[in-house]
DNA sequence: ACCGAGAGTGACAACGTTGTCTAGGCTCTA
DNA sequence: TAGAGCCTAGACAACGTTGTCACTCTCGGT
């Protein structure tokens, strides 16, 4: 009946404090102590607040709450992709801590692009999010210093900060793949090729420092062909594999430098007669199930989130001083793969 | 040196559009217009504001923003575990589409709890997001009622709003799992369990109703002791699955009803003797490499995400008329563990 | 009968932005 | 040269909430 003409896009005209307030026949400031649950306020007057609240449907509009509050009580979270089976258990971590500290999640996903990063976490700034969970894309995030300087709690996952001075959460990518490489040695293999994403994602880079300081370390030499990085994508990690196993100095074993990159290198490996060894960083769901069973340097995904998302509210409750770097480490799960002997 | 004494956890005192127009010598108005990209401002006077918003590091305070225009930009989506592989690229496509939409993403997790769904969806409602996507963890949605009436567009997501008159995107729960069942009987199986997830869950039920469905059209019999619902916790799960096998009926296949089941159904089946056919609703990652490779009756969770968002944002736009009930086909991938012959 | 204390309540400003309206200066035409 | 018309710019109110403050009323003590 009101029903206007359009009512040109204002979200459907909800009721407000004044609204509830006029029907109760109370003033404003009264039916804000009640919906906030603030005392001073008489148990009858109570009642036909809370009885107009609920014949005019009302919710508290915490736009204008935060306008007024100067908190959102929101956390934001950027990470590379959420359909990422190894940022699945990180953001939920997250969350729960989020829920634990009555704050909400925005997130997004950058896509490994810079200037996406960027773009989302401006967005997430603008909407004043609390603080911010960055799995960060980019190397420069010297755009972030207004923010940081206004007091936007920052904490960075999985890879460092670029450019700025900022608390980290990082797994032991160096340590983790070292112990990996040495396994293989352990193993006796001599000649183990590195498949890894792009050199200049920190992880990927950390990573192929491990495994060179493991075969320095051995006393092995490092051909140029056994080092494959760049993309993660199925077909390029392939045409890397087939290469380093049909070179004139084929490999006997294969670190793959992510989880993603070890799938699609058991998915050549399969196909294969002779047995290859292979070590992968991160573990994933039924790596134990293949045959042989994917030997894995494990990283907890959901240990990364945790720490960082606590570390984030310790801050937000005025944590000082100097910024810090948790470094985690990672734990090495043998099943199969990993064990196998060099076979040329 | 302007560090008072302790700024009383106000966002750091952000430099407002007052403070930027003070700088730049302009009026409060100019600042917006050149913030918004609205025409009317010459040249100089544009390059003026833009150098005090560079020198003060000036971010529109999108909070307010919102309070005025009365849109948020925003929408919610409220799943049941962000860390369950099926949602990870459910959710990437609902953040595609509202990232082409030029909204941001909120999200949380039910962990299949009714009251917590509940109160994200209020939470959320109360942040005035424009619009949500709900996996409905629960199925009484009638205290959603106030905010349909206010115009807060939703759309169901894998299951169907309970009470309520909504929008919905489904899978063909039934029809793929008769399917799934019917082909385990065209490979000569009669007796075939069906190992689900809690009977009041839509999903649930609609494939057990497949089930039953294929083995009535097939004239075959349905032993109490071959269904098994509840919990698909690995332990249920794995009590479950022995007690079909090693019945007085012991059953030669196995149905099973998500993701998770399949993947614990076939760590029981790797330790056994005597080959099982099974076939698994939801695909999942590396269920090609096992042996033998698992057959699924997939659906495209990334798809059921798109059309979701994609109707909630037709809403958005102005879409009027009925509430809508979308349901995608599903597709039976055979890959070997659903074409084992019946072996009592 | 008077005063002070304290509890319950509401008027009002403020948060930072945008929409509306108006003022002033300029150009163009008659 | 006056008037119409346009372009730039700023003053002001409004969005819905919360913090501050002041008012009224009741009650107990003298």
């Amino acid at each position: 009946m009101a029903q206007t003409a359009r009512p040109e896009y204002r979200y459907g005209n909800r009721p407000t404090m004044k609204d509830v307030a006029a029907r109760a026949g109370v003033g404003l400031k009264t039916v804000s102590r009640v919906v906030n649950g603030e005392p001073g306020v008489t148990p009858d007057t109570e009642r036909r607040v809370q009885e107009a609240i609920e014949a005019l449907g009302f919710r508290r509009n915490d736009s204008a709450r935060v306008l007024r509050k100067g908190r959102t009580a929101s956390i934001g979270l950027v990470l590379e992709d959420l359909a990422d089976p190894f940022y699945g258990p990180l953001s939920r971590a997250v969350e729960e801590v989020a829920r634990a500290h009555g704050a909400l999640l925005i997130n997004g996903s950058s896509a490994e692009d810079p200037d996406r990063e960027q773009e989302l976490v401006l967005a997430l700034c603008a909407r004043r999010v609390d603080g911010l969970v960055v799995i960060p894309a980019g190397d420069d995030h010297r755009y972030l210093e207004p923010e940081l300087k206004a007091g936007v709690a920052t904490v960075f996952v999985d890879r460092p900060a670029g450019r700025i001075d900022a608390d980290v959460v990082l797994s032991d990518n160096f340590g983790g793949a070292r112990d990996g490489v040495a396994h293989l040695i352990a193993h006796g293999h001599r000649r183990i090729g590195f498949i890894g994403d792009k050199a200049r994602i920190h992880t990927a880079a950390e990573r192929l420092r491990g495994y060179r300081a493991a075969m320095t370390e051995a006393g092995l030499p490092v051909h140029d062909s056994w080092v494959a990085l760049g993309s993660t994508a199925p077909d390029r990690v392939r045409s890397a594999a087939e290469a380093l196993l049909s070179g004139p100095e084929p490999v006997t074993a294969i670190f793959a430098g992510n989880n993603r990159v070890t799938v699609t290198v058991v998915r050549v490996l399969a196909d294969l007669e002779r047995p290859v060894a292979l070590v992968g960083f991160d573990d994933f769901e039924l790596a134990d199930l293949l045959r042989p069973a994917v030997t894995v340097i494990a990283q907890d995904a959901a240990q990364l989130g945790r720490t960082a998302a606590e570390r984030l509210f310790h801050r937000l409750d005025g944590a000082p001083g100097m910024t810090q770097r948790i470094e985690l480490t990672t734990r090495l799960v043998p099943r199969g793969s990993g064990e196998l002997p060099p076979v040329n």
